[in-house]
RNA sequence: GGGGGCAUAACUCAGUUGGUAGAGUAGCUGGCUUUUAACCAGUAGGUCCAAGGUUCAAGUCCUUGUGCCCUCACCA
C-alpha cells in the first residue's frame, strides 16, 4: 500500500526549504507547556505568554485569521493566528501548513469573544511536516485492519484510543504495586529455551548461529522461575511475553504478556487470595469502582461483580452440577464421553482425564461466568502441580474464570524431584503433539537440590485487559497485534 | 484447517434489474477578523483488492487467489 505523498505537501515543504526554514528543525521548544497544564491554570494566568506545541487536528481559516487546534497527550488547546499579532514570517508559514502538521506556537493566553481558552499567537514555528494526511476529521479511522496496521493513525485519529492504552499501562503498573507491596521481586529469564515446557503448546523454533543450535521462543516462564525458588528467591514474578504457535482468534495472539509469580511457604488457596487482590487492585486502576463501592465491568454486554471475595468451587462440584454425573463414576462417564463423540486417544489415566476434562470444557466453562476459582483439578492433568493429601486423584490446582474466559491457573507447585521426572517422561511417551517431547533434565536436577513448598500462578494478561477495559477482542488490547503484511 | 461475510478516492461511505464512477471530509484556487464538524464559490482526485471467465457491455454475475472480520475446530 504505497501512498504517495500528495503534490501540495511536497510543494509546501519545498517552499518552507526555499525560504530558509527547516520543517524538521532539531532545537526543541525551551519553555513548553502541555495543554491541559495551560487551560487548568488559565483563569489565573490569562495575559501571561506561553508556548505550546501539537499536531495542528483543526483549522478554521479566515481572511487574516485561523483557529488551529493543537493536540498533546494531555488534551487540546486553541491557537487563535491573527495577522494583526503575529510576525511576518509565522503568518506566512501559515499558508505551508497543513493538518497533521507539528507546529509551536508562542503566545498571549486570552478568551476569544466566545469565551474559549486560547494562545493567541505571537510566534509560530514549524516542528515537523506532515507528508500523509491525517483521515477526515469527524469519522475518524473506522477500518479495524486499517486502526491495528496503522495504531500510529489511530492513535491520534480517533478519540478514546490513547486513553484507552493508558489503562492498560495503568493496570500494569497497579500489578507491579500489588505484587512489590506483597515482597515480590520483578524478574526477567530467558526467552529462548533450550527446551520447552510449562504449558501445552506449539512453540516457535528458532535458531543461534554462532552456537549452531536450535531454539524456541519460551510458551511459559514457569520452569525458569521455579528454578528461582530452588536459589532461595522466595517472591518472584515475571511480565512474560510468550509465544504460542497456534491459531489466532478474538481472544488469542501468538505472543501474548502472562504474569506469572512464585511464593514460597504459599500453596495454591494463598495464590487464589493473591489473584483476587491482583485483579481487584487493576481494576480499581482500571477505574471499574462504582460510587456505591462495588466494582464492576461489563463485558461482551455481560456485567460482572468483582467486588471481593471471589466464590470457589470444586472442580468435581461444578462438574456434578453441569454434567450431571460424579466426575469419579468411569462407567456413566465412559458412556458419556462416547455419546458425546469424544475420542479418548490413548491407554492411561492421562487420556481418560483428558476426556473427562473435555466435557468440562464443553458443558462447565461456558456456565462459569465468573469471577469464581474452580479448584482441585484431576491430578493426572496437571504435570506440574502437587496431589491432593486428601486424595491424589485431584491436584492442589485452581483455574480462575472470569467473563467466560480462563484468566489464571495456579498450582501448589509440585516439587518432589522423581515424581517430577515420572510427569515429565509420561508427558513425553503420551506426547500428542501439543505436550512438550523432550524432558527437561536441568529442570529436575534443580527441583533435586530442594524447591520449597510453593504456590505459582498465571494469569493472562491481555485478556484481564479485555474484560476490565470492555474490549471485545485481543487486537483491541494488543497496541501491534500480529497480521500478515500488506504488500508492498 | 471448515463455514459465512466484507474489499469502490488519502479517510468515511453510496452505487438500483449488468449500461461507461458518486457524496462528505482532507487537498488545491479565490473570498472572509471570532470559529470550534466554520461558511460560500470553483477545482482536482479512481488499476472499483488481484488474475481469469461469462457478456455487445462487469464495480455489479461466475471461478481462483490475497487481505481482513465473524464463527467452528485447535489453543489444558
Amino acid at each position: 500500500m504505497t501512498t504517495p505523498y500528495s503534490e501540495d505537501r511536497l510543494q509546501k515543504l519545498a517552499d518552507l526549504r526555499a525560504a530558509g526554514v527547516d520543517p524538521y528543525p532539531a532545537s526543541p521548544p525551551s519553555q513548553r507547556e502541555c495543554a491541559a497544564e495551560v487551560l487548568a491554570t488559565f483563569d489565573a494566568r490569562e495575559g501571561e505568554t506561553v508556548t505550546v506545541c501539537g499536531r495542528v487536528l483543526g483549522r478554521r481559516g479566515y481572511g487574516k485569521l485561523a483557529f488551529l487546534d493543537l493536540d498533546d497527550i494531555s488534551g487540546r488547546i486553541q491557537a487563535v493566528m491573527e495577522k494583526a499579532l503575529l510576525d511576518e514570517d509565522s503568518f506566512s508559514l501559515l499558508k505551508q501548513m497543513n493538518l497533521g502538521d507539528f507546529i509551536e506556537v508562542t503566545g498571549e493566553l486570552k478568551k476569544t469573544q466566545k469565551g474559549q481558552p486560547s494562545v493567541y499567537g505571537t510566534r509560530m514555528r514549524i516542528l515537523s511536516k506532515a507528508l500523509l494526511d491525517p483521515p477526515a476529521k469527524w469519522h475518524g479511522m473506522n477500518d479495524v485492519e486499517l486502526r491495528a496496521r496503522m495504531r500510529y493513525v489511530d492513535l491520534f485519529a480517533n478519540e478514546g484510543i490513547r486513553p484507552h492504552f493508558l489503562k492498560r499501562s495503568a493496570i500494569l503498573s497497579s500489578i507491579r504495586a500489588t505484587l512489590t507491596k506483597n515482597a515480590y521481586t520483578e524478574v526477567e529469564t530467558p526467552v529462548l529455551h533450550p527446551v520447552y515446557g510449562g504449558a501445552n503448546a506449539r512453540p516457535f523454533h528458532t535458531h543461534h548461529n554462532t552456537l549452531d543450535m536450535g531454539l524456541y521462543l519460551r510458551i511459559a516462564p514457569e520452569l525458569y522461575l521455579k528454578r528461582l525458588l530452588v536459589g532461595g528467591m522466595e517472591r518472584v514474578f515475571e511480565l512474560a511475553r510468550v509465544f504460542r504457535n497456534e491459531g489466532i482468534s478474538n481472544r488469542h495472539n501468538p505472543e501474548f504478556t502472562m504474569l506469572e509469580f512464585y511464593e514460597a511457604y504459599a500453596d495454591y488457596s494463598i495464590m487464589a487470595d493473591r489473584t483476587e487482590q491482583l485483579v481487584v487492585d487493576a481494576a480499581c486502576a482500571a477505574g471499574c469502582e462504582q460510587e456505591d463501592g462495588t466494582i464492576q465491568t461489563t463485558f461482551r454486554d455481560e456485567t460482572f461483580n468483582l467486588t471481593p471475595p471471589f466464590n470457589r468451587i470444586r472442580y468435581a462440584d461444578a462438574f456434578l452440577e453441569h454434567v450431571g454425573i460424579e466426575a469419579t463414576n468411569r462407567e456413566a462417564l465412559a458412556e458419556r464421553i462416547h455419546s458425546e463423540g469424544i475420542d479418548i486417544s490413548g491407554e492411561g489415566d492421562y487420556f481418560w482425564w483428558k476426556a473427562v476434562n473435555n466435557l468440562f470444557e464443553r458443558f462447565v466453562e461456558p456456565q462459569l461466568r465468573g469471577p469464581v476459582f474452580v479448584t482441585h483439578y484431576p491430578a493426572a492433568i496437571c504435570p506440574l502441580a502437587k496431589p491432593s493429601p486428601e486424595d491424589p486423584t485431584w491436584a492442589e490446582r485452581f483455574e480462575f474464570f472470569l467473563g467466560g474466559m480462563e484468566l489464571a491457573n495456579a498450582f501448589s507447585e509440585l516439587n518432589d524431584p522423581e515424581l517430577q521426572l515420572e510427569n515429565f517422561k509420561r508427558q513425553v511417551e503420551d506426547s500428542d503433539d501439543e505436550s512438550p517431547n523432550e524432558i527437561d533434565h536441568d529442570y529436575v536436577r534443580a527441583l533435586a537440590y530442594g524447591m520449597p513448598p510453593a504456590g505459582g500462578c498465571g494469569i493472562g494478561i491481555d485478556r484481564l485487559v479485555m474484560i476490565l477495559l470492555g474490549s471485545d477482542s485481543i487486537r483491541d488490547v494488543l497496541l501491534f497485534p500480529l497480521m500478515r503484511p500488506d504488500e508492498d
